[in-house]
DNA sequence: TGGTGATTGCGCTCACATTCACAGACAACA
DNA sequence: TGTTGTCTGTGAATGTGAGCGCAATCACCA
């Protein structure tokens, strides 16, 4: 299968399955079986071996996968090895938890920039960075940042993207309810919570 | 093809259609066609009418659905129409930031309730309800809260989710990246932000 | 009241994802 | 070195959702 379309359910799972091997591996362990794995994160061992499968052969029979190895590949794989920047736009109530957030490190994200439109924000630190002026998001290109978080008003959202994009920015991670409107080849993934929250009802026993 | 299953994707999409429905309501319009709709979030037409079409009939052919009608449907769909209320474990810069939200609102979601362990944080007031001492988490049931948001460090999350499943819980809204386990009757959806950020850079080109 | 234009509801098909089962590969050990 | 038990990799089967096209339906208007 090594030269198949690899599925996005797959790719989904990646990071899941990295959390979980870099888990293990901290905890001392040399190799674990796709059963071990499967059972430590709630998923199917087979799942893992198919998902597995489409990057060639990461595994041993009779072993497992080997921990260290196996955090490398899909490190490469999801081009976290290159330890990826982004920028922060609204440093509100969630804009600040996400700047205090110490799970971006695990995948060698670092927020290297911050950015308000609150005059009373701008020039503070917070979290290590120094909060800027979002008029002058510009040339984060020339810093090798390529990937913007927005936390703003629902109303401003389409307007910050638009701005990330001039400023070279290649993938958005959205926490605005807002569908924005970008170029095909600008990558966005939008967190709702809210939305996540509200089809909670749906699967709850009526009483 | 009213007497089928309905799709989880499906589901998943409800809240969407229901937050533009809303949104367009509060504009002042009467109805919406599913094409006109379909622009504003970004998905396709005939998505939005096989989704719907799972329900029974929504619209009026020749003019579209009454955004109304629509809105008390889908709110009865996942029952939201009831006010569901939750409660808040884990008052950090996530948890915070959650109880100061504004979007759970619209959809009929109260956070009723906010428990901590830490000593300095209990007894204070934080956007309209006093923090509790996680160890007296009880009787929520008592008190009409069916729904759980767990905001907490990684390592008692297992913790925390056992007790609020003896506290009669129904739903577990989970932000920490671990694997939790839960009787099946509960239901658990886990928002893991780093994840989501980690397979950005996968789908972004390459320069 | 009958014609017109717009839009829904839904069966059908195709693509993708999950599940399974098993052949083959490897470690361990006698 | 042969044997045994374990685990991977993957083709094939099954399940699920997306995409599409069109007949049926309705408002509107002359």
């Amino acid at each position: 299968m090594r030269y198949h379309k690899i599925p996005d359910e797959t790719v989904r799972r990646l990071p899941v399955y990295l959390r979980g091997a870099m888990h293990l591996s901290q905890q001392g362990l040399e190799s674990i079986s796709s059963r071990h794995l499967a059972d430590l994160l709630g998923v199917k061992p087979w799942q893992i071996r198919k998902d597995f499968s489409y990057f060639g052969d990461f595994g041993t029979p009779g072993v497992g996968y080997h921990l260290e190895s196996l955090i490398k590949q899909i490190n490469k794989i999801l081009r976290l090895d290159a330890g990826q920047k982004a920028v922060l736009v609204g440093v509100g109530n969630l804009g600040s938890a996400l700047l205090a957030f110490p799970g971006f490190g695990m995948y060698g994200f670092e927020i290297a920039a911050a950015f308000d439109v609150d005059k009373r924000k701008i020039g503070r630190r917070r979290g290590g960075v120094v909060i800027g002026d979002i008029a002058k998001l510009r040339n984060l290109r020339r810093r090798g940042i390529c990937l913007g978080i927005i936390a703003v008003p629902e109303d401003t959202t389409q307007e910050v993207a638009d701005t990330l994009v001039d400023a070279g920015i290649k993938g958005i991670l959205n926490f605005s309810p807002r569908y924005i409107t970008v170029p095909k080849r600008v990558k966005v993934i939008t967190i709702d919570i809210a939305m996540d929250l509200a089809r909670l009802p749906y699967y709850m026993p009526l009483s």
